[in-house]
DNA sequence: TAAGATAGTGAACAGTTTGTTCATTTTTGA
DNA sequence: TCAAAAATGAACAAACTGTTCACTATCTTA
């Protein structure tokens, strides 16, 4: 990509994660974005259609990085496979999630981040799809994967307004309440 | 209340939810709203100080008639007092909440309704709070409720697009999922 | 039933936001 | 050096927001 390209896509996401930490995502207009990362209005929507689009883009680059162990490996992603337990990869994903807590916090934030939320668990989903086999056939296995995933999505949620706990405290609190196979 | 005031309130539910059922919350104007409820446009600012606050209205609405059983018996709100045991409890709302389907459906889908489950949530919340006694000390009590009331929740919005089942399986299916004592 | 209070009307308003267009300038990389 | 790619900023139409105001309709109760 173009550096210039490159440069102004950056200050984009710097301008939108910084207002985000203090203005909930649905105060936020194009216009403050653009202000803020000074580029001209037209530059953009040359690169992003719409405020939702820049949302979605900035969901991929935070989750490409945080799921980027577990989508490296993609081919053995089975747990079992991997010679990963589920617990090791839930920490792991938990402290690249602390790192980028600072967005993640107002994205999440209770007015706003439905749209984010529905990208988060769309990587979850994912995740928890081979973790699955394990698990009670009472229940529909459509329902299971999105009861794992809402579970895991509401506990970072939950994280990120209690900051006193540890990654490896909040895996645990994660795995006593899903049901244990 | 007036029944003018009455009639011009209901008016605006009933084009809000029309709209919630073929178009998502953020894309509604209050124009929308005002053009579908025939009604002057001063005449929804005098009810309604913007769309959030109808939508929190609404929440109210819906809400309070859901759980309106739970509400009336306020100081017998412990299962074990009120010998009704939580998975009645839960179908009788699951019930509620399929007569209410066509909006909620709308307002609980994906790109819209952050501020309708925040509202959901605090009532689901007051429901598991007696609950909480039977469980597990390990993890934080506020761990603990954040996860039912959002594992529900989760479950309410997972119903909506899977209509084929009772209430009774869903709840069979919530229990299922949650931690047991 | 008349009168005063309450509610609805609709037009007009200023201000903001959105997304697009276009002619112009700047930067890049080969 | 030069052509392609990118950024610029002004201008634009369209839509939406929230408020005001003078006017009309409806309700309540004395």
């Amino acid at each position: 990509m173009d550096r210039r390209r490159r440069k102004t896509r950056q200050a984009v996401f710097e301008a939108f994660t910084g207002l985000l930490e203090t203005k909930s995502y649905s105060n936020i207009s194009v216009q403050d974005i653009i202000d803020r990362a000074d580029i001209g209005r037209s530059t953009f929507y040359s690169h992003f259609e719409t405020k939702d689009d820049l949302l979605k883009a900035l969901g991929s680059e935070i989750f490409d990085h945080v799921f980027s162990n577990h989508l490296t490996r993609e081919n053995t992603h089975d747990f079992s496979v991997s010679g990963k337990d589920p617990r090791t990869e839930v920490t792991h994903i938990l402290y690249h999630l602390r790192d980028s807590k600072a967005y993640i916090k107002g994205i999440l934030s209770c007015e706003s981040g439905e749209i984010f939320m529905c990208y988060f668990k769309k990587y979850l989903r994912n995740l928890f799809e081979d973790e699955l086999n394990n698990y009670d056939q009472d229940v529909p296995r459509e329902y299971l994967l999105n009861h794992l995933t809402g579970a895991f999505a509401e506990t970072v949620r939950w994280w990120m307004d209690h900051e006193e706990y540890s990654p490896e405290e909040i895996s645990g609190f994660f795995f006593s309440t899903i049901p244990n196979n």
